[in-house]
DNA sequence: AAAATCACTTAATCTAGATTAAGAAATGGT
DNA sequence: ACCATTTCTTAATCTAGATTAAGTGATTTT
């Protein structure tokens, strides 16, 4: 079945017809790794739900400087929020990092499949409030965690990340430089050796 | 009008009924500053929009530190959205600022709402996005802004609140201790008079 | 109105993490 | 296989902001 389908039969019950419905005011894409989907400065038409693959949405400050907003694979939606709800032009560049297929969700289906199927308004709002919730904990943390706690957090809430991902975006996830972040490694690498 | 109204009606359109209706689903409630209306460890069954006043949310880290999530005044909603959505116990703090006049909306009848008059899901769901997307670029700040320019784009987007919050409260929430903020503001304040 | 608590300031010292720089290792394209 | 680019590491130096501490004024409590 449909990853997608699983994905909202979570939250809101389908029935079969509106789920096909549902997959029709959807496309497939394949894009390869290094290929960039949004580019900052234009008007994100579409949300990406991630079949496999990875993918991220980053920043970059000055021309120069990268941060790295968050990091999707299968099961998990990206955009650029902003940019898909105002319809203006946004400041994130959307990546792939790993060979992905998405389910892609233009605005304007999105909108139709608002008016077609209103139990979609609750999933979605459902969706929003979880990332809300997620976004916030993740604020608290940088407001109050020393960048270790932050990156044991990170390597407990994506496990798989760890080895896929180059080191200096988790590095800008969590909010350090690459340099910092190969420091902070290696004494934890050389701690947990002396702690056996 | 009713403030809450007003909100409603820039996202969707209520008819007399629904719009009674939703009120009838609601409580008013008077709070003195100083008094906490939620206290971290509990379940939070309420969620808040403010008529009049100021409120805020923080957390407290190993009960030293406190850490300001949000400030609320008068048109914004306030709550543990973690708490209120999983129905979990949470770890914020909510505390009236300067005396309140809230509208109260138990987690209950916002459900009931949802049922009663589906295009409150829209409003909600609007509402949430907002807020994910000005979460989102507060963090972004965060991690690629200093500290003098995060209390710039606050001054911008909080006048009202500069001169009726203290101090201490703004510097938590921008992320600097308060003896941090002290000598930054006077620094700034130095600054300004040279260059008159 | 005194006492106690709280909010803010100033200044000295300290440190987590940034910056700069250079080399080593990995990855990728032809 | 080779060259080019990118990623990672290490180390020295630097700094934004934290910590500690002490003092001042404002507010609240009794």
């Amino acid at each position: 079945m449909e990853l997608i389908l699983e994905n909202i039969a979570k939250h809101v019950q389908l029935t079969p017809q509106e789920q096909l419905h549902f997959l029709s005011k959807t496309t497939l894409e394949h894009h390869k790794a290094k290929s960039v989907i949004l580019n900052a400065g234009q008007i994100s038409t579409k949300s990406y739900f991630v079949n496999s693959g990875i993918l991220r949405s980053f920043t970059i400050n000055d021309n120069i400087v990268e941060h790295v907003l968050s990091f999707s694979c299968a099961g998990w939606w990206i955009s650029d929020m902003y940019s898909y709800f105002t319809q203006k032009p946004g400041n994130l560049f959307i990546e792939v990092l790993e060979d992905a297929e998405v389910v892609v969700l233009s605005k304007e289906n999105q909108e139709q499949l608002y008016h077609d199927i209103p139990k979609l308004e609750r999933f979605f709002r459902i969706l929003t409030e979880n990332s809300l919730v997620a976004n916030q904990e993740r604020l608290m943390d940088n407001l109050s965690l020393s960048a270790e706690e932050r990156f044991e957090k990170f390597c407990i809430k994506y496990p798989n990340l760890i080895l896929k991902v180059p080191q200096k975006q988790i590095a800008s996830f969590i909010g350090v430089t690459p340099e910092f972040f190969s420091k902070m490694k290696s004494k934890l690498l050389k701690n947990s050796s002396q702690s056996i």
